[in-house]
DNA sequence: ACCGATATACGATAATTATCGTTGATAGCC
DNA sequence: GGCTATCAACGATAATTATCGTATATCGGT
C-alpha cells in the first residue's frame, strides 16, 4: 500500500494491547481468552499476532518460563495520543473542536462525562 | 482479514471525499491534482478509487458528460462521526472524556479552539 | 521411559487495500 | 478524415493485515 507511513497498531494489534493493558503482563493463553470474547480465532492467530508485536516493538517477551509472558512496551496514553492525532489529522483537518462535535454526536455522553471533560478543558486552558 | 466487520471507509477513501467535500462535486482530473498534493499517485489510481467508492456507495456518479463527475454520496460530519465513535470504541473503552484526553494532549488547541469546544459542551448539558 | 497436554515456531493462505499499465473509446482540432 | 489528447474500463500486481494448520519441543504425571 505505502500510503500510510507511519502506521504502526493495526486493529488486531490493539485488541491485544486493550487485553495487556488492562491485565499486565499475561501469556499467550492469557491474551487469547480475552480475544475469544471478542471474535472467534484460534490460539495460533493470537500467538502470531504476539509474534509480530514483538517484532514490531510493541510488547516484550519474557522467555524464562515455558509460557512466555508479554509485557506492553508501548504506553496506552501514548498510543491513544496518536491514533487520536492521526485521526484529526485524517478526518479533522487538523480541528480538535471538530472532533470534540463528532464525538458528542456519536454517542451521548453521561453528565459525569461531560464533567470531566469540562475539567479536562479547564485544565488546558489553564495551561494555555 | 474478517476482524472488522463494518468498516467501509478506507484511508485513500477519506482523502478522496476531503477533496470531494471541500470543492464539491469534481471530475477525476479534479480529484487527482488535489490528490498528488498529498502524494506522488498515477491518474488511474484516482480513477481506480473513485470506481471502487462507487461500488461502495460512498459516491454517486454522472456519466452525462465525457469526463463523468463524482459527487459524495455520504455526509462529512456523518462519516466524521462514524469514524470517531469506533476510534472511540476501540481505543478508548467508550470513553468520550478519554478521547479527548488524548487530542488536547497530542496538539496543543489554540484558545480559540478551546472556546469552540466550551460552547459545543455547554450545548452538550443542555440538550441532557 | 512414555504419553498427553500445552507451548512456540514457521510457513501458507486468505482478505483487504493500494497502485499502476494497457487497452479501447471519444471528442476536438487541423 | 485523420491525429492527438484525454478519458474510462479492466485486470494485474504489490503491500499489508489477519488467520490458521502443521511441525516440533517440553513439562508433568504415571
Amino acid at each position: 500500500m505505502g500510503r500510510n507511513d507511519k502506521k504502526q497498531t493495526t486493529d488486531a494489534e490493539l485488541d491485544v494491547l486493550n487485553v495487556i493493558w488492562e491485565k499486565g503482563p499475561s501469556t499467550v493463553r492469557d491474551v487469547h481468552d480475552a480475544l475469544t470474547k471478542l471474535r472467534d480465532i484460534r490460539y495460533t492467530t493470537t500467538l502470531k499476532t504476539l509474534q509480530v508485536m514483538t517484532g514490531k516493538g510493541l510488547v516484550e517477551r519474557d522467555e524464562s518460563q515455558k509460557a512466555h509472558v508479554y509485557a506492553a512496551a508501548v504506553g496506552r496514553k501514548e498510543t491513544q495520543r496518536s491514533l487520536v492525532g492521526d485521526l484529526v489529522e485524517k478526518a479533522f483537518a487538523g480541528s480538535a473542536a471538530g472532533l470534540m462535535a463528532g464525538a458528542l454526536s456519536a454517542k451521548k455522553a453521561s453528565p459525569e462525562e461531560l464533567a470531566e471533560m469540562r475539567r479536562l478543558l479547564d485544565e488546558a486552558e489553564q495551561a494555555s
